[in-house]
DNA sequence: CTGTTAGCGCATTCAC
DNA sequence: GTGAATGCGCTAACAG
């Protein structure tokens, strides 16, 4: 492949022409624009990334950093995606997704700075080993999701309101009379949690009753979303048959609960209502009945989590900046009024 | 930011035995490794990742290339997704996913050599923009799809056995007594078009018996595939009532088929019988009644692809290879024999 | 086992 | 408007 010493020669300019010929970044004649332009199409020169970027300091590429245990994407992540991918295609820049595992990272060789201009880190959890005052003030980051404590006022992130939401949730099923309500959460150890929890019991609270501890279950990462659903569901109904509800994390997990319901000859939602957090599914109108969930609107969470890391790359200010994204009840059938009997 | 010349010095050793250090391209010794660990640690230096690429003229970054168009990815892209950063995992390369607008790459400015060791195209089209000699002999390329005809013999590539597929499904619907089947084909400028129409085709040859032509659509670009599975079942079960099967590209374009269904006042399978080429979505089975698809094992596609790429860049030697995954019909009850009236 | 030197390919001062 | 020199931070080839 040709470099710009080459193009230099063939046109017989110097190289700080040609470079200000693809740069632009000062004026050079018509004719010798169209001179090295030629040459270069003739000789299959581009210049080249990575020196370019040395010089310049500026990749133009988005780091989209997920846990590496979950390398696998979920309807969530995906339509996450979208929202970054948008906003990339807008700005030109092109998104690296990074995968690399821990093990892999502790070895010496691999410990490399990052080629990216600034980083969006998602599914945030309470010790997070990816962010130390260190990286954050190295590159711009930006978090998708709740930041752990320390970091609320140092980093900028988008969310949703989940205290907000799991109240609503919360509210809306204590309205109908149900009072056992099984909450599967998320991880414990993700920020998240926190969040959907304090809107469980406030939602207790703002009503003057209490909630049942043992009815708070976090999810399990050695557990698919469904199988966790499915598991806990049944093991839970038949230890607390006073339960008349039950709030899910996401609508994989509220899969599982259906096939839980479906072994125990029960039905939603006249003997058990079911909510989820979560609208990632173009098929959660398939479920039967159609599963009620919250709708996180995460292409939102991640076109606005582009924006923001963009905006922190091209100014001057590290401004901390939070965006919440609203969420929106969505009722299809599968929460009802407490049945009596 | 600490570069290699700031560590050697307060080591006091040379930058060629730091670079040793983090690259163990030759022995160190134990002392001098620690030593250099240490001060490293303390400067907070990390190599930088652009210099060595100049220098090394390896990133470790596979590239993923979607018409830029296509920006959204849907369930098929995505588990696809997944299978190749699940490669990527295990062999220590992140994934770039390219996003940059055809208008964005027209600008001189931002005619740049590609940042990549190798790259795998999605969604190849007859006529496809990305692929010409140059491009596929500057870096590595695995095509997911069936390449161009020109370029079947010149570029890996990793694909579903699209015509027998086509075939098998066909087949089993004829044989169900379907002589009338509508094909809601992939759009006809992609080469996956080619192949399911040559299937659909061959299928019936196979029994002597002739297909109507006019039955044959292509997917428009304009509208969503639910939209146009939607729009044109109407259609064309409006102006040939002798239909008495549809065969829909993907299942959001069955998706589509069934609401027309329902619109109709038909049903699915006794009135109509629906197979899909897909099996994206774990909601598959909440369709009602279940579709019927194809398995496509797109997380292998993306797997596989992944593979041979990384096989590629790693060895001398430019071998054109070929991956075939198999694809499965699975039956789910939205297919049926033909009832006579 | 370690140090010295010379690039990698481009952008960016300066001069003119 | 264009050219020559210097540097970005690292690796690699050559010494020793």
């Amino acid at each position: 492949m040709a470099n710009i010493d080459d193009v230099a020669k063939a046109a017989g300019v110097s190289k700080s022409t040609v470079s200000s010929v693809f740069s632009k970044k000062r004026p050079i004649s018509k004719e010798v624009t169209e001179l090295v332009l030629k040459v270069a199409r003739d000789l299959n020169y581009k210049p080249n990334y990575w020196a370019r970027t040395l010089a310049t300091k500026e990749t133009r590429i988005l780091g989209l950093n997920m846990q590496a245990e979950k390398v696998k994407f979920s309807q969530f992540h995906l339509s996450l995606m979208n929202g970054v991918l948008q906003e990339c295609y807008e700005n030109g820049y092109q998104l690296l997704v990074n995968t690399l595992s821990p093990e892999f990272l502790k070895d010496i060789q691999n410990q490399v700075s990052s080629p990216v201009d600034g980083e969006i880190l998602m599914d945030p959890e309470k010790k997070d080993s990816r962010l130390n005052r260190d990286t954050i003030s190295d590159r711009p980051t930006v978090i998708i999701g709740k930041p752990p404590e320390e970091f609320e006022h140092v980093i900028s992130y988008v969310d949703n309101d989940n205290v907000g939401i799991a109240f609503d949730v919360t509210t809306y099923l204590l309205d109908d009379g149900h009072e056992q309500i099984l909450f599967l959460n998320a991880p414990n150890h993700r920020t998240v949690s926190i969040d959907r929890e304090l809107g469980y019991k406030r939602a207790f609270l703002a009503k003057s009753k209490s909630h049942s501890p043992e009815l708070i279950v976090y999810k399990k990462e050695n557990l698919t979303s469904v199988e966790y659903g499915y598991q806990t569901t049944l093991k839970m109904l038949r230890e607390h048959p006073t339960i008349t509800a039950v709030i899910a994390d996401t609508d994989k997990m509220a899969l599982g609960v259906y096939r839980a319901v479906k072994e125990l000859n029960l039905s939603i939602p006249s003997q058990l209502s079911v909510f989820a957090f979560s609208d990632h599914s173009i098929f959660a109108k398939e479920f039967d009945p159609p599963l009620s969930s919250a709708k996180l609107n995460s292409e939102l969470l991640g076109s606005e989590a582009a924006k923001l890391l963009i905006e922190q790359i091209q100014s001057k200010h590290k401004l901390v900046k939070r965006v919440v994204i609203p969420g929106e009840l969505i009722h299809r059938g599968s929460a009802s009024t407490v049945q009596k009997e």
